[in-house]
DNA sequence: CCTATACATTTGTACATACAATTGTTGTAA
DNA sequence: TTACAACAATTGTATGTACAAATGTATAGG
């Protein structure tokens, strides 16, 4: 990926704002390639994400905050999101009784099964996208990027 | 930035997966910082860029298809985005007359005066960003990104 | 010419997102 | 116990985005 080339210009960039361009072209493929992955599924980047912290959660339900708090893209509204996850029978949702305030969100057995099959394609995604990074290479990057 | 601290898990995820969560939270950080710097004067960061490639386009004018072309982010609808800049009377747009299918978009003197004050805020965005990074890390980042 | 096709942009529409206000519930201090 | 503030989730609304269809213009073949 040359950041010079997909932007078409000739212009030096300055390192910094080439770097924080570099990071965002890279995010619109992974974006891409994750909303495609996904598509047979019908579930998008963030909902998929939330089925992924639900099994994570094993027998424990999760309440929203919990899920929001998890997520890789904190979103303004959770709830509705579920409610997408619910209306496809991957999620169910209950209030908790001992806190009627908070709900608890389970991952169904349908939505674990969705899930297996979402994960084989996002994993075959993920090694797709970064089919070109050797192991170190990798370590390397993700060591770079907790400077953030 | 630790992954496992912001998703807030202990499992042990694996190097490809983890590689692309860390790309996707810096993104909405990135993402976050430059909504918040161009917030006071009310564009989007693909508005920005869009001047900003108007701005280096010098006197020719660009069209529709040019701009969408090398947007950061390519948008299905630059269309609407240019209205909105007009509005603000950031960019002029003209019936190309040599081709009247295309249109002739430039910056104006407004839009150019705005975009030197957002440019000095999105400067200073980006260094706060990558206040920890030296010189040599964001080479070898640029680097590591170019694998992509 | 006339028609079909390709091109460049715009528009319609359904869906997603951000932000603020609202609802219902709980804890707490007078 | 009763107000009041804090909490957890939901809803309203305005704005943004994706995708497909439509509009208007140019080009090429018969």
């Amino acid at each position: 990926m040359n950041v010079e080339e997909i932007l078409k210009t000739q212009k030096k960039i300055p390192l910094v704002t080439r770097t924080v361009i570099h990071l965002m072209l890279v995010n619109n493929r992974i974006s891409e390639a994750s909303t495609h992955a996904l598509k047979p599924y019908d579930v998008s980047t963030e909902q998929f994400n939330v089925l992924r912290i639900l099994q994570g959660q094993g027998d424990r339900p999760a309440n929203l905050s919990t899920l929001n708090e998890r997520m890789i893209t904190k979103m303004s509204n959770t709830s509705r999101l579920v409610d997408k996850l619910l209306a496809k029978g991957y999620v169910s949702r209950a209030v908790c009784e001992s806190n009627r305030r908070k709900i608890e969100i389970r991952i169904t057995p349908k939505g674990l099964k969705a899930l297996e099959d979402m994960s084989r394609a996002v994993k075959a995604m993920e090694e797709e996208l970064l089919k070109n990074f050797a192991k170190p290479q990798l370590q390397q990057l993700n060591a770079l990027l907790d400077n953030f």
